[in-house]
DNA sequence: GTTGATTGTTTCACTAGTGAAGTATATCGT
DNA sequence: ACGATATACTTCACTAGTGAAACAATCAAC
Protein backbone atom coordinates (compact mmCIF):
# COMPACT_ATOMS: atom_id res chain seq x y z
CA UNK A 1 0.00 0.00 0.00
CA UNK A 2 3.05 2.49 -0.29
CA UNK A 3 2.12 2.75 -4.19
CA UNK A 4 -0.22 5.85 -4.32
CA UNK A 5 -0.26 8.12 -0.56
CA UNK A 6 3.34 9.53 -2.06
CA UNK A 7 3.80 13.51 -2.45
CA UNK A 8 -0.18 14.31 -3.50
CA UNK A 9 -0.40 14.63 0.99
CA UNK A 10 2.14 17.38 0.96
CA UNK A 11 0.66 19.28 -1.74
CA UNK A 12 -2.55 18.66 -0.79
CA UNK A 13 -2.20 19.89 2.52
CA UNK A 14 -0.09 22.62 1.69
CA UNK A 15 -3.50 23.69 -0.39
CA UNK A 16 -6.09 22.82 1.76
CA UNK A 17 -3.74 24.56 4.58
CA UNK A 18 -3.67 27.82 2.55
CA UNK A 19 -7.08 28.07 1.42
CA UNK A 20 -8.68 27.50 5.03
CA UNK A 21 -5.96 29.87 6.90
CA UNK A 22 -6.81 32.63 3.86
CA UNK A 23 -10.42 31.83 4.22
CA UNK A 24 -10.50 32.82 8.28
CA UNK A 25 -8.27 35.02 8.11
CA UNK A 26 -10.69 37.10 5.87
CA UNK A 27 -13.09 36.64 7.74
CA UNK A 28 -11.82 37.80 10.89
CA UNK A 29 -9.79 40.94 9.11
CA UNK A 30 -13.17 41.89 7.14
CA UNK A 31 -14.86 41.81 11.00
CA UNK A 32 -11.91 43.70 12.53
CA UNK A 33 -10.48 46.20 9.10
CA UNK A 34 -12.84 45.69 6.36
CA UNK A 35 -10.37 44.14 4.24
CA UNK A 36 -9.24 40.65 3.11
CA UNK A 37 -5.77 39.24 3.72
CA UNK A 38 -4.72 40.02 0.37
CA UNK A 39 -5.25 43.35 0.43
CA UNK A 40 -4.22 44.15 3.33
CA UNK A 41 -0.78 42.80 2.33
CA UNK A 42 -1.41 45.17 -0.22
CA UNK A 43 -1.82 47.98 1.81
CA UNK A 44 0.53 47.26 4.22
CA UNK A 45 3.63 47.23 1.19
CA UNK A 46 2.48 50.36 0.06
CA UNK A 47 2.14 52.32 3.62
CA UNK A 48 5.93 50.59 4.08
CA UNK A 49 7.01 52.14 1.12
CA UNK A 50 7.88 55.87 0.02
CA UNK A 51 7.04 55.52 -3.02
CA UNK A 52 5.87 52.36 -5.06
CA UNK A 53 4.96 51.18 -8.41
CA UNK A 54 2.89 48.61 -9.33
CA UNK A 55 5.86 46.52 -11.02
CA UNK A 56 7.40 46.64 -7.42
CA UNK A 57 4.41 45.41 -5.95
CA UNK A 58 4.14 42.80 -7.67
CA UNK A 59 7.60 41.65 -7.39
CA UNK A 60 7.58 42.57 -3.64
CA UNK A 61 4.28 40.26 -3.47
CA UNK A 62 5.46 37.41 -6.06
CA UNK A 63 2.63 38.14 -7.97
CA UNK A 64 1.27 38.57 -11.48
CA UNK A 65 1.48 42.77 -13.11
CA UNK A 66 -2.16 41.98 -14.22
CA UNK A 67 -2.91 40.94 -10.38
CA UNK A 68 -1.73 44.07 -9.44
CA UNK A 69 -3.85 45.83 -11.71
CA UNK A 70 -7.22 44.11 -10.73
CA UNK A 71 -6.32 44.66 -6.99
CA UNK A 72 -5.38 48.10 -7.03
CA UNK A 73 -8.75 48.61 -9.70
CA UNK A 74 -10.10 47.29 -6.15
CA UNK A 75 -8.41 49.02 -3.61
CA UNK A 76 -9.15 52.35 -5.26
CA UNK A 77 -13.16 51.86 -5.68
CA UNK A 78 -13.18 50.89 -2.17
CA UNK A 79 -11.04 54.36 -1.40
CA UNK A 80 -8.19 52.75 0.65
CA UNK A 81 -5.57 53.72 -2.27
CA UNK A 82 -4.63 56.40 -4.53
CA UNK A 83 -2.49 56.49 -7.95
CA UNK A 84 -1.05 58.98 -9.93
CA UNK A 85 1.57 59.07 -12.71
CA UNK A 86 4.61 59.10 -11.50
CA UNK A 87 6.99 62.59 -12.25
CA UNK A 88 10.50 60.74 -13.12
CA UNK A 89 8.56 57.83 -15.40
CA UNK A 90 5.45 58.79 -17.39
CA UNK A 91 4.88 54.99 -17.75
CA UNK A 92 4.58 54.08 -13.91
CA UNK A 93 2.24 55.17 -11.09
CA UNK A 94 2.71 56.28 -7.58
CA UNK A 95 0.62 54.01 -5.14
CA UNK A 96 -0.72 55.97 -1.76
CA UNK A 97 -2.66 55.15 0.59
CA UNK A 98 -5.69 56.91 1.14
CA UNK A 99 -6.59 58.57 4.93
CA UNK A 100 -8.88 55.46 4.68
CA UNK A 101 -6.34 52.63 3.75
CA UNK A 102 -4.50 54.26 6.55
CA UNK A 103 -7.10 53.55 8.81
CA UNK A 104 -7.80 50.08 7.95
CA UNK A 105 -4.14 49.43 8.47
CA UNK A 106 -3.87 50.79 12.29
CA UNK A 107 -7.32 49.06 12.66
CA UNK A 108 -5.53 45.67 11.30
CA UNK A 109 -2.43 46.26 13.54
CA UNK A 110 -4.16 47.47 16.49
CA UNK A 111 -6.28 44.36 16.34
CA UNK A 112 -4.25 41.30 15.68
CA UNK A 113 -6.48 38.56 14.59
CA UNK A 114 -7.54 35.62 16.37
CA UNK A 115 -6.50 32.84 13.93
CA UNK A 116 -3.10 34.58 14.21
CA UNK A 117 -2.52 34.19 17.68
CA UNK A 118 -3.62 31.18 18.13
CA UNK A 119 -1.21 29.77 15.68
CA UNK A 120 1.71 31.11 16.86
CA UNK A 121 0.75 30.40 20.38
CA UNK A 122 -0.02 26.60 19.38
CA UNK A 123 3.50 26.46 17.62
CA UNK A 124 5.87 28.44 19.71
CA UNK A 125 8.63 31.10 18.32
CA UNK A 126 11.12 28.56 17.23
CA UNK A 127 8.68 25.97 15.54
CA UNK A 128 7.59 28.70 13.80
CA UNK A 129 10.84 29.72 12.56
CA UNK A 130 11.53 26.30 11.15
CA UNK A 131 8.03 25.91 9.79
CA UNK A 132 8.38 28.75 7.42
CA UNK A 133 11.76 27.90 6.75
CA UNK A 134 10.91 24.97 5.09
CA UNK A 135 7.80 27.29 3.15
CA UNK A 136 10.63 28.71 2.19
CA UNK A 137 12.55 25.88 1.14
CA UNK A 138 9.67 24.66 -1.02
CA UNK A 139 9.47 28.45 -2.78
CA UNK A 140 13.01 27.96 -3.54
CA UNK A 141 12.74 24.73 -4.90
CA UNK A 142 10.06 25.90 -7.24
CA UNK A 143 11.78 28.66 -8.20
CA UNK A 144 14.62 26.57 -9.48
CA UNK A 145 12.05 24.18 -11.16
CA UNK A 146 10.80 26.91 -12.84
CA UNK A 147 14.33 27.88 -13.69
CA UNK A 148 15.01 24.42 -15.76
CA UNK A 149 11.92 24.89 -17.26
CA UNK A 150 12.68 27.89 -18.54
CA UNK A 151 16.04 27.42 -19.86
CA UNK A 152 16.80 23.52 -20.54
CA UNK B 1 12.15 46.34 14.92
CA UNK B 2 10.13 43.55 16.44
CA UNK B 3 7.13 45.05 16.13
CA UNK B 4 5.51 44.46 12.42
CA UNK B 5 6.86 41.39 11.31
CA UNK B 6 4.67 39.37 13.51
CA UNK B 7 2.09 36.57 11.52
CA UNK B 8 2.39 38.51 8.16
CA UNK B 9 5.43 36.30 8.02
CA UNK B 10 4.01 32.58 8.37
CA UNK B 11 0.32 33.78 6.84
CA UNK B 12 2.08 35.01 3.55
CA UNK B 13 4.71 32.45 3.05
CA UNK B 14 2.20 29.73 3.08
CA UNK B 15 0.20 31.30 0.42
CA UNK B 16 3.44 32.35 -1.32
CA UNK B 17 4.22 28.40 -1.19
CA UNK B 18 0.87 27.25 -2.04
CA UNK B 19 0.69 29.35 -5.11
CA UNK B 20 3.93 28.72 -6.56
CA UNK B 21 3.41 25.09 -5.58
CA UNK B 22 0.30 25.25 -7.58
CA UNK B 23 2.02 27.07 -10.57
CA UNK B 24 4.55 24.58 -11.27
CA UNK B 25 2.75 21.16 -10.60
CA UNK B 26 -0.17 22.45 -13.13
CA UNK B 27 2.66 23.30 -15.71
CA UNK B 28 4.21 20.02 -15.34
CA UNK B 29 0.87 18.13 -14.83
CA UNK B 30 -0.51 19.97 -17.70
CA UNK B 31 2.36 18.70 -19.99
CA UNK B 32 2.37 15.08 -18.77
CA UNK B 33 -1.33 14.39 -18.18
CA UNK B 34 -3.30 17.60 -20.01
CA UNK B 35 -4.60 18.02 -16.38
CA UNK B 36 -4.38 20.57 -13.47
CA UNK B 37 -3.41 19.77 -9.87
CA UNK B 38 -6.95 20.07 -9.08
CA UNK B 39 -7.91 18.52 -12.02
CA UNK B 40 -6.63 15.42 -11.12
CA UNK B 41 -7.44 15.43 -7.44
CA UNK B 42 -11.06 15.50 -8.73
CA UNK B 43 -10.09 12.49 -10.76
CA UNK B 44 -8.10 10.53 -8.43
CA UNK B 45 -11.24 11.01 -5.60
CA UNK B 46 -13.47 9.53 -8.29
CA UNK B 47 -11.45 7.17 -9.54
CA UNK B 48 -10.96 5.51 -5.75
CA UNK B 49 -14.18 5.57 -4.92
CA UNK B 50 -17.06 3.04 -6.50
CA UNK B 51 -20.22 5.98 -6.51
CA UNK B 52 -19.07 9.19 -5.53
CA UNK B 53 -21.70 12.52 -5.33
CA UNK B 54 -20.61 15.78 -5.77
CA UNK B 55 -21.31 16.24 -1.80
CA UNK B 56 -19.22 13.58 -0.84
CA UNK B 57 -16.47 14.69 -3.44
CA UNK B 58 -16.57 18.32 -1.87
CA UNK B 59 -16.56 16.72 1.58
CA UNK B 60 -13.55 14.80 0.48
CA UNK B 61 -11.81 17.97 -0.84
CA UNK B 62 -12.67 20.46 1.67
CA UNK B 63 -14.07 23.10 -1.03
CA UNK B 64 -17.26 24.47 -1.56
CA UNK B 65 -20.28 22.86 -3.17
CA UNK B 66 -20.35 25.09 -5.91
CA UNK B 67 -16.87 24.82 -6.37
CA UNK B 68 -17.09 21.02 -7.38
CA UNK B 69 -20.19 22.17 -9.96
CA UNK B 70 -17.49 24.32 -12.00
CA UNK B 71 -14.69 21.71 -11.42
CA UNK B 72 -17.38 18.57 -13.01
CA UNK B 73 -18.50 21.10 -15.73
CA UNK B 74 -15.08 21.78 -17.24
CA UNK B 75 -14.04 18.01 -16.33
CA UNK B 76 -16.97 16.74 -18.62
CA UNK B 77 -16.22 19.46 -21.17
CA UNK B 78 -13.24 17.87 -20.99
CA UNK B 79 -14.46 14.51 -21.57
CA UNK B 80 -12.59 13.17 -18.47
CA UNK B 81 -16.01 12.70 -16.48
CA UNK B 82 -19.55 11.73 -16.53
CA UNK B 83 -22.68 12.23 -14.11
CA UNK B 84 -25.15 10.21 -14.53
CA UNK B 85 -28.45 10.69 -11.99
CA UNK B 86 -28.12 8.25 -9.04
CA UNK B 87 -31.10 5.51 -9.11
CA UNK B 88 -31.35 5.59 -5.02
CA UNK B 89 -31.49 9.07 -4.75
CA UNK B 90 -33.07 11.17 -7.66
CA UNK B 91 -31.40 14.47 -6.45
CA UNK B 92 -27.74 13.49 -6.71
CA UNK B 93 -25.79 12.40 -9.35
CA UNK B 94 -22.95 9.34 -9.67
CA UNK B 95 -19.33 10.91 -11.19
CA UNK B 96 -17.50 8.37 -13.15
CA UNK B 97 -14.45 8.48 -15.13
CA UNK B 98 -14.61 8.28 -19.07
CA UNK B 99 -11.69 6.27 -20.55
CA UNK B 100 -9.93 9.46 -21.49
CA UNK B 101 -10.42 10.42 -17.87
CA UNK B 102 -8.61 7.36 -16.61
CA UNK B 103 -5.78 6.98 -18.88
CA UNK B 104 -5.07 10.59 -17.76
CA UNK B 105 -4.48 9.36 -14.03
CA UNK B 106 -2.67 6.68 -15.69
CA UNK B 107 -0.47 8.74 -17.30
CA UNK B 108 0.29 11.22 -14.47
CA UNK B 109 0.82 8.08 -12.44
CA UNK B 110 3.65 6.63 -14.08
CA UNK B 111 5.22 10.01 -15.17
CA UNK B 112 5.67 11.53 -11.18
CA UNK B 113 6.24 15.01 -11.67
CA UNK B 114 9.58 16.49 -11.31
CA UNK B 115 8.83 19.18 -8.41
CA UNK B 116 7.15 16.41 -6.20
CA UNK B 117 10.25 13.91 -6.72
CA UNK B 118 12.46 17.24 -5.65
CA UNK B 119 10.67 18.26 -2.68
CA UNK B 120 10.90 14.61 -1.51
CA UNK B 121 14.49 14.27 -1.69
CA UNK B 122 15.40 17.81 -0.37
CA UNK B 123 13.22 17.24 2.87
CA UNK B 124 13.55 13.41 2.84
CA UNK B 125 10.63 11.53 4.32
CA UNK B 126 10.83 12.02 8.02
CA UNK B 127 10.96 16.38 7.01
CA UNK B 128 8.27 15.51 5.02
CA UNK B 129 6.08 13.89 7.15
CA UNK B 130 6.55 16.39 10.55
CA UNK B 131 5.98 18.83 7.59
CA UNK B 132 2.48 17.63 6.78
CA UNK B 133 2.24 17.31 10.41
CA UNK B 134 2.35 20.83 11.30
CA UNK B 135 0.00 21.86 7.83
CA UNK B 136 -2.83 19.54 9.83
CA UNK B 137 -2.18 21.59 13.15
CA UNK B 138 -3.19 24.37 11.19
CA UNK B 139 -5.66 22.99 9.74
CA UNK B 140 -7.32 21.55 12.12
CA UNK B 141 -6.77 25.25 13.86
CA UNK B 142 -8.67 26.89 11.47
CA UNK B 143 -11.66 24.38 11.71
CA UNK B 144 -11.72 25.47 15.31
CA UNK B 145 -11.30 29.04 14.73
CA UNK B 146 -14.33 28.45 12.26
CA UNK B 147 -16.57 26.94 14.99
CA UNK B 148 -16.07 29.34 17.67
CA UNK B 149 -17.13 32.11 14.82
CA UNK B 150 -20.35 30.24 14.25
CA UNK B 151 -21.42 29.35 17.51
CA UNK B 152 -20.01 31.70 20.04
C1' DG C 1 -50.21 11.54 4.32
C1' DT C 2 -49.25 16.51 4.57
C1' DT C 3 -45.93 19.50 6.64
C1' DG C 4 -41.37 20.96 7.69
C1' DA C 5 -36.58 20.30 7.82
C1' DT C 6 -32.55 18.48 5.54
C1' DT C 7 -29.84 17.28 1.59
C1' DG C 8 -27.85 17.61 -3.29
C1' DT C 9 -27.16 20.60 -6.68
C1' DT C 10 -27.09 24.93 -9.31
C1' DT C 11 -26.74 29.85 -10.18
C1' DC C 12 -25.00 34.31 -9.33
C1' DA C 13 -21.89 37.79 -8.04
C1' DC C 14 -17.73 38.14 -6.16
C1' DT C 15 -12.19 37.81 -4.97
C1' DA C 16 -7.80 36.30 -6.53
C1' DG C 17 -4.76 34.48 -9.31
C1' DT C 18 -2.34 32.99 -14.26
C1' DG C 19 -0.62 33.86 -19.03
C1' DA C 20 -0.56 35.99 -23.57
C1' DA C 21 -1.04 39.93 -26.29
C1' DG C 22 -1.27 44.83 -26.73
C1' DT C 23 0.01 49.95 -25.88
C1' DA C 24 2.89 53.55 -24.41
C1' DT C 25 6.97 55.37 -22.67
C1' DA C 26 12.09 54.96 -21.68
C1' DT C 27 16.60 53.75 -22.59
C1' DC C 28 20.61 52.06 -25.35
C1' DG C 29 23.90 51.51 -28.91
C1' DT C 30 25.78 53.30 -32.66
C1' DA D 1 19.01 61.31 -33.73
C1' DC D 2 17.16 56.70 -34.56
C1' DG D 3 15.65 52.19 -34.30
C1' DA D 4 15.68 48.21 -31.36
C1' DT D 5 14.79 46.63 -26.95
C1' DA D 6 13.15 46.79 -22.48
C1' DT D 7 9.85 48.36 -18.98
C1' DA D 8 5.14 49.73 -16.87
C1' DC D 9 0.83 48.82 -17.26
C1' DT D 10 -3.78 47.04 -19.15
C1' DT D 11 -6.98 43.88 -21.23
C1' DC D 12 -8.83 39.50 -22.12
C1' DA D 13 -9.96 34.83 -21.42
C1' DC D 14 -9.24 31.54 -18.32
C1' DT D 15 -8.98 28.42 -13.59
C1' DA D 16 -10.28 28.08 -8.91
C1' DG D 17 -12.25 29.26 -5.05
C1' DT D 18 -16.10 31.63 -1.61
C1' DG D 19 -20.90 32.58 0.09
C1' DA D 20 -25.83 33.40 -0.38
C1' DA D 21 -30.08 32.26 -2.44
C1' DA D 22 -32.86 29.18 -4.94
C1' DC D 23 -35.01 24.64 -6.17
C1' DA D 24 -36.15 19.87 -6.09
C1' DA D 25 -36.13 15.46 -3.82
C1' DT D 26 -35.93 12.98 0.46
C1' DC D 27 -36.89 12.08 5.23
C1' DA D 28 -39.10 12.56 9.79
C1' DA D 29 -42.93 13.55 12.63
C1' DC D 30 -47.21 14.20 13.67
Amino acid sequence: MTHDTRNPRIYSRLQIAAQLYRKVADRQLVETAGLTAPQLGVLTRVGAAKALNQTSLARDLRLNDSAITAMVRRLIGMGMLEKTRSESDSRAFVLKLTEQGQTAIDRAVSHPIAINRRIEQEFGAEALLQFTEKLNRIIALCDEESMVEAEG
